[in-house]
RNA sequence: GGCCCGUUCGUCUAGUGGUUAGGACUCCAGGUUUUCAUCCUGGCAACAGGAGUUCGAUUCUCCUACGGGCUACCA
């Protein structure tokens, strides 16, 4: 049962991957949509061949897959559409509601340097003869909307009334003297015909929108409803861009980051759900999201927030499922162990590997034998050969072990500690340095059962010949 | 310069014409633990400023300040 009367877009312009900005644009729309079973649909704006690359689109692609932002097809490139652009200059041109501008780029820079922001009409009144002569002379020229008097008001969904004085909008231009369109005059024509209901974009269109509703009544289209998104801000409270770290979709992925902590973070930058509610299923967000919840202000990116966020997925999700996303991104990990002992591993590392590649870092030791010793943990657990000679006793205890498993080991652990007068502590962690070259991690018991006996004792012998110098 | 938008703990945010202004992240302290992490308990920490309306404003209005956005033949 879905809803026809809502369709939505995601309109990227293919200048770099998807950055945590876009993919926030992209989420809101998508949640907005699946809420009401709506549309949602994709745009690619690579109308700047400057700057457009086949590449970043074939990317932003991925990184939305990889999101789980699924789109309805097909996806609209404008690039594909040039024609349908010229076929509506010639309805607006028709209209009259257009005109030739022959004014030159560096005139109009010069005039804009000199404060004044505004194009001065210039060319908005010239005589058919006029036109005639610099046609003939073959000056290019540009084609501008020509801006009625008045005033236009719309109601955004998140912002409010909005109302701009008409004095404020310059006769703006919508095509250019190479013949192509521009932005402000694409996006109607395509959002017109894609049906688009919501446009749903960032903060930074808030002042675009003005323009654009004029080129709807120019063209006698249906205005459809908008929204504006507040902007995500880097640390500065500037605009958050590549300079804050290059926050692109991808970079969370290779960093070991499930798809639904990203999103489930970037729902919560601008969104709340009106409860004390914070992790959320996909799902979850569908069923909960509100456009009347969404902040006017811009949210600062944070991603100590992220990083809490995607340990509390990690803890949710299934072993299997780790270790299949785990290989996601790291196919070798583990290789030449068995499956069980991998499953062990995770279990081990769940509660403190907070992404996929802590799993990755943390877990060296279960596939190979320390090469070094964290230092600060020999500073403190292995000083001196004292340490050394209550070790090797220790070792035979543990090589005379015959049943290696975790209980027998804390046994011979206590029973040795306690006959010896020590702190537990000074065994254990000298093993688990000896066994792990850190003193971090699980319980040492249950490592040690999982290595197993032959490789213990080898780390344990090493590390008496190597420490404590 | 002009226009538009915004302003609650460091950050994300809840909230009401009368509240001890709530939660989350971070940080700190304590507990649990062999370590780390987890977990539990506690703590620090905010209504930008000034007028006005009102018996009473964080909440409503205006002004100021500050911040952001737009002002392209980019999108």
């Amino acid at each position: 049962m879905s809803n026809p009367s809502i369709k939505v877009r995601f309109a990227p312009s293919p200048t770099g991957e998807l950055h945590i900005g876009s993919a926030r644009t992209a989420l809101f729309n998508w949640l907005f949509t699946k809420h009401q079973d709506g549309k949602f649909f994709l745009r690619i704006e690579d109308t700047d061949p400057e700057r457009s690359k086949e590449k970043y689109a074939d990317q932003i692609l991925e990184s939305l897959s990889w999101l789980g932002l699924n789109w309805d097809q097909p996806i609209i490139y404008q690039s594909q559409r040039l024609d349908v652009y010229k076929d509506r200059v010639k309805t607006l041109t028709k209209a009259g509601v257009v005109y030739r501008c022959f004014c030159s780029r560096d005139v109009l820079q010069t005039a804009r340097e000199a404060g004044n922001y505004q194009y001065p009409g210039t060319c908005r009144n010239l005589s058919e003869e006029a036109i005639k002569q610099r046609l003939n002379q073959g000056s290019s020229f540009t084609l501008r909307l020509k801006i009625p008097e008045g005033e236009t008001n719309y109601t955004d969904l998140i912002y409010g009334n909005i109302r701009v004085d008409h004095k404020e909008l310059d006769d703006f231009i919508i095509v250019r003297s190479d013949g192509s369109p521009t932005y402000n005059f694409v996006v109607v024509v395509d959002d017109h015909d894609m049906e688009i209901s919501h446009v749903i974009r960032g903060e930074d269109h808030i002042s675009n929108t003005p323009k654009q509703i004029l080129i709807y009544q120019a063209l006698d289209y249906t205005v459809p409803i908008f929204a504006h998104l507040p902007m995500i801000l880097g640390p500065d409270i500037k605009r958050l861009s590549k300079r804050h770290g290059a926050p692109g979709v991808q970079n969370f992925k290779d960093d070991g980051y499930f798809p639904e902590s990203l999103l489930n973070y970037l729902a919560l930058l601008g969104w709340n759900p009106g409860t004390d509610k914070e992790v959320f299923s996909l799902d979850e967000l569908v069923n909960e999201f509100d456009l009347s919840q969404v902040q006017k202000k811009g949210a600062v990116w944070d991603e100590k927030k992220l990083h809490w966020l995607s340990g509390q997925y990690v803890k949710k999700t299934s072993t299997d499922f780790l270790l299949e996303s785990i290989r996601g991104i790291h196919p070798d990990w583990g290789k030449g162990s068995e499956i069980s002992f991998l499953i062990s591993v995770i279990e081990l590392l769940k509660v403190r590997a907070k992404s996929l590649t802590e799993f990755i870092t943390q877990s060296k030791y279960y596939f190979s034998d320390p090469e070094s010793y964290d230092k600060a943990g020999l500073k403190k657990w292995w000083k001196n050969e004292s340490t050394n000679e209550r070790i090797s006793t220790f070792l035979q205890d543990l090589d005379n072990l015959s049943n290696w498993r975790k209980e027998e080991l804390e046994k011979s652990f206590k029973s040795f500690a306690e006959s010896n007068q020590f702190g537990l502590g000074k065994i254990i962690m000298p093993v688990r340095m000896a066994v792990c070259g850190t003193p971090n991690g699980p319980s040492i018991f249950d490592i040690l059962e999982l290595i197993g006996k032959e490789i213990c004792i080898r780390r344990i012998t090493t590390a008496l010949e190597r420490l404590p110098n």
